[in-house]
DNA sequence: GAGATTTGCGAGAACGTTCTCACAAATCTT
DNA sequence: AAGATTTGTGAGAACGTTCTCGCAAATCTC
């Protein structure tokens, strides 16, 4: 009768039973280098009696990879757009072979540096980083020189030579813009969620985000292009909080000529609009309308549903991750920057103005 | 001038800088074993220099030990609650100082099977798991015997001794089901999500997930208690896919004497159930009643609000992570079974009758 | 001040794998 | 049939750490 191992059983006690050396099974399970048919079909069968599991560290070990690679991203409760992205990444990452470690930094750059910092000492074989700020990009460049292969999703840090997967935002809010002003809105209110400490504010942050940045542009353009001059107050940037969103959506509307569509840059925005709206009484897409970033399963299953600028969520992280193991696979790829494109879904949520001339925004 | 090393320093590298054996120089990093605190200091000083960072592979391969966790969830797009419990587990491991590999499997035992057998050789420390059924256990058993801790997360495994952290959702669709009794509501319609592949049906199947399980249970006790006898008819179980939930919820409605309100075992089927009522122009909370499990930000948010059944995701995920790391740390631990209350959370989407008798279902 | 203890450090093994190299046996050349 | 090549295998190093052990120097004990 065998002698209880108690822990796991090694390549080694593999060799032995099939009585052969150290390296012979090593062969025999990794299907490589020179070996007889028949000596595989041995090893083999000694592995599967025992149980034998090849030991991924020891293996990582050895070979210098892990397969496995790190992703420091920003989850957000209530904007499924990374909860999604965390998915298609994973499953991505899966499907070629690869584990994700994970890091949730909540928009906080210590936490980003440090996450990164202990990805990097558990040897990821790469790195996928949502930057939290666009402001700071020592530590990216510290990953740079490690020689750790780095793509930047959905956001680009200027100053970084990195692949960088990002989407049209610029296209998908001057698509926005110009879809309400199609259904005749003229009054425009523009809620920008900004990373910060200032509360809220008509003025514009120094620094924002890319993605953000995108979207003001976007929304600058889209109205210069139709002639639409939104004034100072219509224009809100706020923390992503529990209070300054609330008020700074109360602001927008209690203006005396207020907007009629307020378009928000994520669904945290979107949803406080939603929130102040019914307890207003405000029916949307009737007394006061909106289009928000970001598909949703609520936005499409409200009544009305909310029209939103789609992204191609699970697109871009399968991109991410191709990109990320092609650098992997052979280091020296030169930086992309690839830009997906935005849709915009149009629902009930932007009021027709055209058809009820009586909600004409003129004769509020 | 120093020859350029191109692969990262060893602790080798940094011994001969200080002028020590690597034994002392891992001592002065490890902060182990008797040192001497200059010995330490010099040490200290020529990782610092170096930009030495140790190597947790090869630590880990030494010690036994990865201080990683693996975490097999279903990632659901629309179904927050696994999202944020992903987010809870994650951040309570960091503070821990654990990091997590996370693998998806969508609601499929062999993805499950798969991703628990890689999660082993990768040699995580210990795995936490939304099992995909009930049915199936036996890579449960494996992972017990492979001595890994091993904790249940949301849905209880009949035939595994392991500790299982769940929310007591029978009392929680008791609680929903006495909320609408309590404002009128009589004609109860019950619709469940079940993964399989049966459609849709007024049969229950024959496993179920445990969660969904205490529900039923929870639904007929709360019916028993008050005397309500919901027809056959008004239960419908239905696969989670994008066809036979509107099938459902249209024989619902369309039943002579329709359900004046509809619970929902998920966010997926209170979804749908949203959606088809506004294509129907019914009304929330007027023409329809609505109670689902799980809260979110957007069930707060719509007008109405969405009456739910709040579980605490963050609570369970923190304790879940506690349990695990206690097992880790002492092995040995008893297994137990903890059961996290939920709440009741009385919104606008649950029509008051009683006020409106011209509402009440015997009128219908 | 001689023995006992403590302190600080280095040598070397160990973790489990893969990989390089060497070498004998088998097979191929001509 | 003798040299050249191919085939299959094993010995041992290597990956970067930590840990055990032993030993010399320093300190303590009475």
């Amino acid at each position: 009768m065998a002698i209880q191992k108690s822990s796991a059983p090694t390549i080694i006690d593999v060799a032995e039973r099939a009585g052969v050396s150290r390296a012979t099974a090593s062969r025999a399970m990794g299907g490589y280098g020179r070996i007889a048919a028949q000596t595989v079909e041995q090893v083999r069968q000694a592995a599967a009696e025992l149980g034998y599991r090849p030991n991924e560290v020891a293996r990582a070990m050895r070979q210098g990879r892990t397969r496995t690679i790190g992703l420091v991203i920003i989850a957000d409760f209530t904007n499924a757009f990374f909860d999604r992205a965390t998915k298609a990444i994973v499953d991505a990452a899966k499907s070629h072979g690869y584990q994700v470690l994970i890091t949730n930094t909540d928009e906080d750059i210590a936490a980003e540096r440090q996450a990164i910092e202990t990805l990097i000492d558990k040897q990821v074989d790469g790195l996928i980083v949502v930057p939290s700020t666009a402001a700071v990009h020592d530590h990216l460049a510290t990953v740079q020189k490690s020689g750790k292969p780095l793509v930047l999703f959905d956001r680009r840090v200027d100053g970084i030579v990195a692949t960088t997967i990002i989407t049209d935002d610029f296209s998908g809010t001057e698509a926005a813009v110009r879809h309400a002003y199609a259904m005749g809105h003229r009054r425009f209110g523009f809620l920008v969620a900004a990373a910060g400490n200032y509360g809220h504010s008509t003025e514009r942050p120094a620094v924002m985000i890319s993605s953000v940045e995108d979207r003001i542009n976007g929304f600058r353009s889209g109205c210069a292009d139709l002639g639409i001059k939104p004034k100072q107050q219509s224009w809100m940037f706020c923390e992503d909080n529990s209070r300054d969103p609330e008020i700074a959506v109360a602001k927008l509307l209690d203006q005396p000529k207020a907007p009629t569509i307020i378009l928000t840059t994520n669904n945290d925005m979107a949803l406080v609009l939603l929130k102040t709206a019914g307890n207003r009484r405000l029916v949307i897409g009737k007394d006061i309308s909106l289009i928000t970033v970001d598909d949703s399963q609520w936005a499409a299953a409200m009544a009305p549903g909310i029209t939103v600028v789609a992204r191609p969520v699970e697109e871009l992280g399968a991109i991410t991750v191709e990109k990320l193991l092609a650098e992997i696979d052979s280091p020296g790829q030169k930086a992309e920057k690839i830009v997906l494109p935005t849709e915009l879904i149009a629902r009930g949520s932007v009021a027709n103005l055209v058809m009820y001339p009586e909600n004409d925004p003129e004769n509020y």
